[in-house]
RNA sequence: GAUCCCAUAGCUCAGCUGGUAGAGCACUUGACUUUUAAUCAAGUGGCCACAGGUUCGAAUCCUGUUGGGAUCACCA
């Protein structure tokens, strides 16, 4: 490949050297750019055209348009595209540089903004400057804006693997994407003010650990040379945190990356987002309260809205989220709670519904079953499902009036996921036999149970104070509120098998 | 990890039951001083993902490999 190159590689550095021998450096320093497109195109109008006689602009060269003695051309700056207009006359010495000038460059444009004659607001350069000579070429899209302000892209960039693995391709070329982005880290702001404004603080923890813990998944190892030891990449952040509040913080948050050792699809990638808080004095009732005002407050910020639509739903973050326990849940799809009854009840209540199971399955993975087969999916406005089993919340309080049962907490939207609380477990009796209950699962071969961390204990022992805890997987909240469909398209760079050798 | 689908020019795609490649855009040359999927004329561009097999002959049929997508399993 590197041998052969395509002859559009090879032209483009034969204009680098044009350039070059014309004395124009292709790659200099900086550039007094005074407006974006945006600023432009929302501000210029006839009685406003003063403020815009002396204006500088740059960005990535997407369009070209070469008509002899003139050029027109749209550029790409992080706001969006505007049109720029070149003539011999206005610029003599300069124009027949526009020769070596291509579609993936980035230049600079100094000039004033008119309005051409078929009414786009465009930058008339007075002089101009190449910033950086593009090598590669883009894949080109052209677009076309209809009467009725619906675009339509034509040859556009869609091959999902290529924009996956040249992210920054996709960004220059499918200017939709790079919304979800600016969008998501709106989102991550948005969040972090309303707790930096409640006096909760972000702090850091370690990614990496040497014993893995706060949740039920396997693990990336790695090792640490200098100590020779293994380490593991952390699969929640729940521990750390709450050593915190032992320390005596009585508010803490972090939003970091996870890592799991486990399948990729389209909600899941083996490294990705999390935030995790613990307000102490608190319990999983104010975190309900707390969770439905920080999205409320964060689609008020971003989106200006409490309404999203995603497929053919209609979401509506306004109304008081439903509340209602994973027992009556079942009582309402399953004509009755299922907590606590046997394996063998599981199975005629599973075959009863048409879920699909295998015999081998214990009651807790039958109880699970059937609630992701036959109730989560009907999930759709924001419901607050509550009171877990005890067996599957080993960091959860017991509930205090419901036996067998903890103060938890999931929230779901759109049939999905989106948050997981608890009354945090400050006993240290009650937490260290849980803990040994997972050890015990661990031993019998269930590779996701919690490993016993004696630290944590040692630290629940010196006493945390009553506190209420809630996750957020930051990804699948950007895509909810950005309607993705798939994790990738929510992050910029998604795991992707290696390619062996083969470049592009 | 399992099943199904996909891989042809820089991009988007045609290419029938096998006869060694085609379009639009991009690129090159020329024309053109308000165009906007600019237009007009003439060109360049391909180990048809990779490796085998069947065949006189394979982009096309078969097998395997790699990468991707979808569904499932594990999970957030």
């Amino acid at each position: 490949m590197r041998e052969n190159k395509s002859e559009l590689l090879l032209r483009r550095e034969e204009e680098l050297a044009e350039l070059e021998e014309l004395g124009i450096n292709a790659y200099p320093y900086s550039f007094a750019k005074t407006h974006s497109s945006k600023d432009i195109l929302e501000n210029y109008t006839q009685e406003t055209a003063e403020e815009f006689k002396e204006i500088a602009v740059a960005g990535r060269i997407m369009t070209m348009r070469k008509m002899g003695k003139a050029v027109f051309l749209h550029i790409l700056d992080q706001e969006g595209r505007i049109q720029c207009y070149f003539n011999k006359k206005l610029t003599p010495d300069s124009f027949a540089q526009l020769k070596l000038y291509d579609i993936g460059d980035i230049i600079g444009i100094k000039g004033e903004a008119f309005t051409t004659r078929t009414g786009e607001t465009t930058v008339k350069a007075h002089s101009f400057e190449l910033l950086c000579k593009s090598l590669q070429p883009l894949p080109i899209a052209k677009e076309e804006t209809l009467e009725d302000g619906t675009k339509i892209v034509y040859d556009s960039f869609k091959d999902k693997e290529l924009r996956y693995r040249k992210r920054y391709v996709d960004l220059i070329v499918n200017s939709d994407i790079r919304d979800v982005f600016v969008k998501r880290s709106k989102i991550i702001s948005s969040m972090r003010r309303y707790f930096d404004i409640r006096g909760w603080m972000e702090v850091e923890t370690p990614i990496l650990q040497s014993l893995y813990g706060g949740a039920s998944a396997r693990p990336f190892t790695t090792h640490h040379n200098t100590l020779d030891t293994e380490m593991f990449m952390r699969i929640a952040l729940e521990l750390p945190l709450k050593k915190l509040l032992v320390g005596g913080f009585e508010g803490v948050y972090e939003i970091s990356k996870n890592f799991r050792n486990e399948g990729m699809d389209k909600t899941h990638n083996p490294e990705f987002t999390m935030m995790e808080i613990y307000v102490a004095y608190r319990d999983y009732n104010w975190c309900m309260d707390m969770t439905e005002d920080l999205l409320r407050t964060i689609a008020m910020e971003v989106f200006g809205t409490h309404k999203f639509t995603l497929g053919e739903n209609e979401i509506d973050l306004e109304p008081k989220f439903r509340r209602i326990s994973m027992g009556d849940l079942f009582v309402e799809y399953c004509g009755e709670d299922m907590i606590g009854k046997s394996k063998d009840e599981m199975i005629i209540a599973a075959k009863k519904h048409n879920v699909e199971y295998d015999p081998t399955w214990n009651a807790m993975k039958l109880l699970d079953e059937i609630f992701s087969q036959l109730i989560e999916k009907n999930l759709i406005q924001p419901t607050f499902m509550t009171d877990f089993p005890v067996e599957i919340s080993p960091l959860a309080k017991k509930h205090r009036t419901k036996d067998g049962l903890v103060e938890r907490f999931e929230m779901f939207i759109n049939g999905q996921e989106m948050a997981n609380s608890f009354s945090e477990l400050n006993d240290p009796r009650d937490q260290r036999s849980r803990l040994e209950d997972q050890s015990r699962a661990k031993l019998d071969g269930d590779e996701e149970a919690m490993v016993l961390d004696e630290d944590f204990l040692s630290a629940i022992e010196v006493g945390m104070p009553p506190a209420a805890g809630l996750g957020i997987g930051i990804d699948r909240l950007v895509m909810l509120l950005t309607g993705q469909s798939s994790i990738r398209d929510v992050l910029f760079f998604p795991q992707m098998k290696p390619r062996g050798g083969i470049e592009k």
